[in-house]
DNA sequence: ACGGTGACACCAG
DNA sequence: TCTGGTGCCACCG
């Protein structure tokens, strides 16, 4: 089990119209300290739309996706928008109104 | 093994 | 707010 087939594994637990901080999804999987690590493993995606990544953003409520302003962040504010979340001209989401909180690996 | 590279997170100023 | 610095760690050559 690579780090990366367990980030997938995880971020496929997001319901829609929900989102996820990329150190939400490293905390998921045993390694709080993995949020970059976290952008590698969805980096290397490249557009594979099996795997809900939009629904990935930073813990500040932005959309963290590097390139052109004019080509993927773009993609990944309409996916969002078509899931009913709303994403300002900036890039910036109500993070905490959409946050989805993965239920607890222990039992209470 | 080693050093460079990041879709991050957090803190100081 | 926004910038810059630091810790972080999987991956690659």
């Amino acid at each position: 089990m690579t780090f990366k087939q367990q980030v997938i594994e995880v971020v496929r637990k997001i319901p829609r119209g929900k989102v996820v901080s990329y150190g939400q999804v490293a905390a998921a999987i045993g390694s709080p300290r993995g949020a970059r690590q976290v952008g590698w493993a969805l980096h290397t995606l490249d557009g594979d739309h099996s795997v809900p990544w939009w629904r990935v953003i930073n813990n500040e409520g932005r959309i963290s996706i590097k390139g052109n302003m004019m080509s993927t962040p773009l993609l990944q504010k309409k996916f969002l928008e078509s899931e009913g979340i709303k994403v300002s001209k900036n890039l910036e989401i109500d993070i905490e109104k959409y946050r989805h909180h993965f239920a607890s690996l222990l039992p209470m």
